[in-house]
RNA sequence: GGCGAUUUAGUGUAGUGGCCUAGCACGCCGCCCUCUCACGGCGGAAACCCGGGUUCGAGUCCCGGAUUCGCUACCA
């Protein structure tokens, strides 16, 4: 590939970034990087109606938390700048006269409730070169009326003058060529006098253009104005440099029917944003990836793999064998939809191949969470803690449920545990036993264990019987990793103080 | 409605005309491991949207239909 390739996120700050739109941030960001290419973000803000506060921050935390570097932006800066496109109007401007002086483009002065009336009057009215010389624009008034309108403050809007009957061509790399006649494109709005602002059409071609992007990488559902775009591309006089178009596959609810929404989420009880996020306005909390215990590299990797696969059947790869294999043509050109219990799998395989001492650190918020002060417990202790029993867990805040006896002596017994294990002569038993663990000098798993084993044979003593007892008095329930290193960790008086207890607190049952 | 895209097990996908009695993974079920629960290992159920063609041969190519998704704003 190419040095000079050149791609771009461009989200809009309307709200927090959507899990969708984190994967086209990640295609983008592998073809950059595999490519040596150049990652542009660009806060495309021509929205003035729907701008929410936080969003450019929360867009730019995000992509900094999965580890989706960018080259140019407008915390970055770079060459092309700026990349806020409130700040290029301009830049807009200009190329909007250049538009109308080549007289393809023309000033509309339709109100809102006029084009709503022309719409409801005739079955599907399109604003194009069939209806254009009915309503009031710069190509149907005189040209001193148009000027007398614009000095006396009237607000107008640009529109593109699509030439009719044409079959517009777009190259998209996953899709082939698609054909669309431009007679089903309507003259789409370039620019609104209301906030001197440029509407997504005409903006992304403008910067894309501009700032010399190689590749336009985006969602699907931008397809059926692509050819719009080529047509602008054409007006402008850049054909030769057009981009070239990859239009991805959207991601769509897990069951259902339609493209993934915030409120799937909340009903089948996943996130659907990177981070925690709250609205502004209403104090809305939406759950986060990072919030909930995922790991970046497995968000990373599990975006990666809806809808796009290495061609074989590799699944766990980290972002740089991402970039290394990431090919267009593994693309999918079918929506996926969204299979969040996979999420779950790939966090499980990046917690079990995690350092235990990097895990123990994102441990610490848990333990504090659930009343423990983990500042009580050496580190080394946590770490060895974490590493037993990491791999029984899909989330770190999972950690607390198959761990915390380590952290707190269990003050209840798990009753059905207690009801096959706990039979009537096994406090005597436990008697026994702490007789047999105190007289153990090295308490480590490895030298206790051949002592308690040996000591329940010597015995005739069932063993299930009474390690499970062992285990129920220690843990509080009959679950959790091998007893002897639970017993090594805890140490010989925690152990011993423990069964204690349970001969005290757990009622035989009637026989 | 119009336009476009799309279509392999429940889900994500492999498959570029014979190597497909369709592979992998998640989920589900069973077995093994074992002091328990997990992990892990092994095994199982489960799919080529439908109909026509082309071809000695089609999941793979062509046509038609259906499906699903998207777009159809002075939103992106």
């Amino acid at each position: 590939m190419s040095d000079n390739v050149r791609v771009r996120f461009a989200p809009s700050p309307t709200g927090p970034l959507h899990i969708g739109g984190v994967r086209t941030a990640l295609y983008n960001y592998l073809f950059a990087r595999q490519c040596g290419g150049k990652m542009i973000l660009r806060i495309e803000d021509t929205d003035s109606q729907r701008f929410v506060p936080g969003a450019e921050d929360y867009i730019n935390e995000a992509l900094a938390w999965l580890g989706i570097g960018i080259d140019e932006g407008v915390r970055e800066g770079g060459p092309y700048g700026p990349y806020k496109q409130s700040e290029r109007r301009d830049i807009y401007r200009s190329h909007v006269k250049l538009l109308l002086d080549a007289g393809k483009a023309y000033i509309a002065f339709d109100t809102p409730s006029e084009l709503e009336a022309a719409r409801s009057e005739r079955q599907n009215f399109q604003y194009d070169a069939s209806t254009r010389g009915t309503m009031r624009n710069s190509l149907t008034l005189p040209a001193d009326e148009v000027k007398a309108l614009i000095d006396g403050g009237a607000q107008y809007v640009v529109r593109f003058k699509v030439e009719p009957d044409r079959d517009v061509e777009v190259n998209d790399l996953l899709r082939g060529k698609v054909v669309i006649n431009s007679n089903v494109l309507d003259d789409k709005v370039l620019y609104k006098s209301a906030d001197d602002l440029p509407t997504y059409h005409l903006a992304n071609i403008v910067d894309d253009h501009l700032m010399k992007i190689s590749h336009v990488i985006r969602g699907e559902e931008w397809l059926p104005s692509a050819p719009l775009h080529v047509l602008l591309y054409e007006a402008f006089g850049w054909a030769d440099t057009m981009p070239a178009f990859v239009h991805l596959p959207l991601l769509l609810k897990p069951d259902g029917k339609g493209k993934l929404s915030k409120r799937d989420g909340d009903r089948l009880g996943f996130p659907v944003f990177p981070l925690l996020w709250t609205d502004p306005a209403t104090g809305a909390v939406s759950r986060g990836y990072r919030e909930d215990g995922y790991l970046p590299e497995a968000v990373v990797n599990f975006l990666a793999l809806l809808g796009w696969n290495p061609g074989d059947d590799t699944e766990i790869m980290s972002m740089d064998e991402l970039i290394a294999k990431f090919s267009f043509a593994h693309c999918s050109r079918a929506g996926a939809k969204f299979a969040y219990e996979k999420g779950a799998w790939f966090n499980h395989q990046y917690i079990s191949e995690m350092a235990d001492d990097r895990l123990a650190e994102l441990f610490k918020p848990v333990l504090a969470a659930n009343g423990v002060d983990a500042g009580a417990f050496a580190d080394d202790y946590i770490v060895r803690v974490v590493s037993l029993v990491k791999n029984r867990v899909n989330f770190v805040r999972e950690l607390w449920d198959v761990s915390r006896f380590f952290f707190v002596a269990p003050v209840e017994y798990e009753a059905k545990s207690v009801k096959k294990r706990w039979s009537a002569d096994m406090p005597s038993i436990m008697e026994e036993l702490i007789g047999v663990l105190e007289n153990i000098g090295d308490f480590s798993s490895s030298a206790a264990e051949p002592v308690v084993l040996g000591w329940i044979a010597d015995k005739g003593y069932h063993l299930g019987n009474v390690m499970n007892a062992f285990r129920l008095a220690v843990v509080g329930e009959c679950k959790g990793p091998h007893m002897f290193e639970i017993t090594e960790l805890l140490g010989k008086d925690e152990t011993v103080s423990r069964i204690r207890r349970a001969i005290r607190e757990i009622a035989v049952p009637e026989c």
